[in-house]
DNA sequence: CTGTTAGCGCGTTCAG
DNA sequence: CTGAACGCGCTAACAG
């Protein structure tokens, strides 16, 4: 179990003081080529790093950001992070991800942990149960703290701080949209409950196309999904009364995915009697038989951005940062749960 | 932007010395009732916490373990890392996520990183790279450096640590063995090129499953892609001689569900006239159409299985610790891309 | 050219 | 009951 060579091991070595030897390893001019040269290769031999916790102590910062999502199995997260760490890494920065598995209490203990000294900022997605609570305490008292904060997706307008989000509204109008060009005038919408924010947003711009297609809006085609509770079965409701919707769009993949499963089981034919759209950036979409037609969501691009903006705050240290904010294009992915027919009245 | 408040901001605070508001703070006998308790709220108040930079460099230990992971858009290591976060959360310490992207020198570069002094262990699953590269110093400078090492499912059996993988040699077998017994003796395997250690395992499975039904190995049903390269181009290759496999083993979800697709455009039935199994531990299983019959690798146990021999190695510091390695079960998971009617003959 | 000192924030002796 | 001193590893200002 060789020990970590440090500074005052290699000084012992020498018979110098320990500062020379840091000065000599930054080939600093004031130390003698000879000595500088000895110590240098000595250092080198035995693999010389500077311990980072130390120099954390010492100069205040961790040159490591944050990251806290609600959920790691989930591919539009993955992708986000993905987006983050490539820059960070651009950057020098190195990167620590916790979980706070959408609850509020894992949420403030991880915030608290990673204000504790060991982060230089931190990027969020905040909880399903903190924005069910609408607690957040924890961010201001954060952001009072003097660490910069960024949350994407998943924000909370409250706060000030800066943030990223997907063009929620314009991806679900685009959606919604495109299925009523192509003939549907019964549009269903498989949501979240309301207090999840993305899922309000989507609502909106669902609600936006039906309304500038002068159409209707029929609650009983709106669904509302409590992922507690058996999915199959909630969705079931959709269609169990003879009376189905000729398009649907989902808030996520899952849904729509499993949509598409419960449609077959009842006879119906995706895309040829109903039309499926679904909100996501996931894996599973290409592999569904017919292909799911997506809300493409970027969440690389989301990732990057938000470590730019968190970068851009960290740079600059004025006290009264002005807090950006930044909306990523969503774009239709047309795969084979809609039909290619456009503009055909 | 207001301040951390420290040992010494509340020593001020009170006219006393650092040293009296730390043992006031651990309520130590030596302090006086009155003068702790003021101090205890005041600290309370001001949400005191010790500054852990400071901690960690004074016991020579952080509370954090590390992981390294080729990639982090993949099902299976999402589900490892919620099993290793679970288990590790409750032991009080906390987790760091590094990607090498599959390459061998980011892979060294986080290793080195974090062993400097920012974890007190290592949880890592080899880069694809390093794997066809065999090159394995930074893995025994690690272990020299005194930083307890467990690796899982890609692992490298010339370094002596700890280690966990699942039961791929098993798991290929139950499933080429399923396929078999399901009647099928033209038995295909899709795979990674040699150097992926799983892949290797996995092909021991299926080559000892076909001989134990003694059925010849036949080298033109064996495909190992490239991932540079179109998959489904190559898959292809199994199809387009019109002499197709009657049954499928693909190490993994991607190659299974292409292969699906692939079939399809031939014109085949899945599970009719080939049917299909994937290695897995993922998403789109569950999706596809047939439903994917999988061998699943149960994640979440070893990521828990790999934080326990750290955890096991890092208590128990001696200098000779023994390392232990654990094989995770494999088991079918029956969907319907294979044929229920087993033992027919 | 080299060494001393101080300080980052904390806990632990050891003296008083 | 309280405080001074030390050490974790490092750097920077200041002496010599």
């Amino acid at each position: 179990m060789k020990q970590k060579i440090t500074l005052k091991k290699i000084a012992k070595e020498f018979g110098v003081s320990i500062s020379t030897v840091s000065k000599a390893l930054k080939d600093s001019h004031e130390i003698s080529l000879e000595l500088k040269q000895k110590i240098q290769a000595f250092a080198k031999y035995y693999h010389y790093k500077p311990n980072s916790l130390a120099l954390n102590l010492r100069n205040q910062k961790t040159k490591t950001i944050g990251i806290i999502i609600p959920e790691i199995v989930h591919h539009f997260f993955t992708k986000v992070i993905t987006g983050i760490e490539k820059l960070a890494i651009e950057k020098g920065y190195n990167v620590m991800i916790c979980l706070s598995n959408e609850s509020y209490e894992k949420e403030v203990l991880n915030i608290e942990t990673l204000a504790n000294g060991i982060v230089d900022g931190i990027i969020i997605s905040v909880a399903k149960e903190t924005e069910e609570k609408e607690n957040y305490e924890h961010f201001t008292e954060l952001i009072n703290s003097g660490i910069p904060l960024v949350m994407f997706d998943r924000v909370v307008d409250e706060i000030n701080c800066s943030k990223v989000i997907a063009d929620d509204k314009g991806g679900a109008f685009l959606a919604t949209d495109h299925l009523i060009k192509n003939g549907c005038n019964r549009v269903a919408l498989i949501t979240t409950p309301d207090y999840v924010t993305v899922g309000k947003e989507r609502r909106e711009g669902y609600i936006s196309a039906l309304t500038s297609n002068k159409l209707v809006i029929d609650e009983n085609l709106i669904l509302k999904i409590d992922d507690k509770q058996d999915i199959e079965e909630q969705l079931n409701r959709l269609l169990i009364d003879g009376n189905p919707p000729d398009g649907v769009f989902a808030v996520n993949e899952i849904y729509a995915a499993t949509f598409m499963k419960v449609a077959r089981k009842f006879g119906y034919n995706v895309p040829d009697d109903i039309e499926v759209i679904g909100f996501t950036d996931g894996l599973i979409s290409e592999f569904t038989i017919p292909s799911l037609t997506t809300v493409a969501q970027h969440g690389r691009s989301m990732g990057q951005k938000a470590l730019e903006l968190l970068m851009d705050e960290i740079d600059s240290q004025e006290a009264d940062y002005q807090h950006k904010n930044a909306l990523i294009k969503t774009d239709l992915k047309i795969r084979n749960s809609t039909k290619k027919v456009q503009f055909q009245n």
